[in-house]
DNA sequence: ATCCTTTACGTACGAATGTACATATAATGT
DNA sequence: ACATTATATGTACATTCGTACGTAAAGGAT
């Protein structure tokens, strides 16, 4: 009812924030984050609004349920990650310069990223369960192989989809990951 | 302190079982039944009892807390597919048998277990997060490298490794998954 | 200016969870 | 037989979670 007067020092303010166009898209990115850092598991409706800086109750708001926002996020990620695939390869003049980008690729997702590696096997995990996010895999991984396959053939692209897929994951869990010239002769060796 | 008489018809058996050996390895196993049906996230004390068939306390008893549950039951998961690689490559006689050998884990690993390659991916992502866990990956990682080595040379070992992760992992998540000709031949083709 | 729709916010509630713990029973040693 | 220890069991509690919902403020149309 009663509004702070122009002059008083005004302790506590009330209400601040308001209008945030746009809030939608920064809470899915802050979902990739929180998934990124604490899990899936550990992703909550709280946390998402933590790192988004908004109250919880806007999390409600603009999804109506925590898996709608969940799925939204993963396909916002898969469909970014699947861009940058389709453009390098599309970058690429011949077939010697697809391998190259093919190398450059894993090792960038390898020493680049270290988030981007946990956000896809956190999905992978979550689509073992949920339809919706298995069809974003799904899309994901034939967008990569279409990729592939503007240089090589249907069965090269195939094999070499799961080696990229395995070079990357292995190295992001070892120790001791492989050196960058390790990576590019398996590479070279599997479609030598 | 009173006892049913003999001759009384018994309604309600109180405290029925007792005296149960083994029933901490029980535990362990029904948590990798329960990590494998209701992913990581859905693994909780009640749910491990039920499976179990044991009352509640008996999981605090037994494991100071559950994460010392989840991690025995990880090793126990990670040490007994890591026996199995190992005897199938001792077992081979020279190289060719070797790659037949690795062909067939891929297939069995693909057609045979869904729950193995679930198992897989929910410990790679509490690794990603869990020191413990990541030891144990890290081990099973080492073991297996090392069965290969029995055949192959050390960089061979290492792109091999991955290979094999990659291939399980891409057809577990695809719905047309590749033929076992498809899989023999990228096999082939990286080790001819 | 007045109304209506959209967006934003704070709070509350039932359900589920990890864990502690008092009690009870079996096993074992003497 | 008795005492001691290891094992087993049921219950309770603080905490956290997803979600619902009443209210408030902004945008836009008339």
């Amino acid at each position: 009812m009663s509004r702070v007067s122009a002059g008083d020092g005004g302790a506590v303010p009330r209400r601040a924030r308001r209008h945030d166009p746009g809030r939608r898209d920064r809470l899915i990115d802050a979902a990739l984050t929180v998934i990124a850092e604490r899990g899936l598991a550990g992703t909550t409706h709280r946390e998402i609004a933590r790192v988004a800086d908004v109250p919880l109750g806007s999390t409600t708001y603009h999804f109506t349920s925590l898996e709608e926002l969940l799925a939204e996020a993963f396909n916002r990620y898969a469909a970014t990650v699947a861009r940058v695939f389709d453009e390098r390869m599309a970058a690429a003049r011949d077939r010697d310069a697809a391998v190259e980008a093919v190398i450059t690729l894993v090792s960038d997702d390898l020493l680049g990223s270290q988030r981007d590696l946990v956000l896809t096997v956190e999905l992978y995990v979550a689509a073992a369960r949920n339809p919706v996010l298995r069809a974003v895999t799904q899309e994901w991984m034939a967008r990569s192989r279409q990729a592939l396959e503007r240089h090589f053939d249907a069965d090269t692209a195939r094999g070499l989809d799961a080696l990229i897929e395995g070079l990357t994951l292995h190295n992001a869990l070892s120790t001791e990951p492989m050196t960058p010239a390790q990576i590019r002769d398996a590479i070279r060796r599997y479609l030598r």
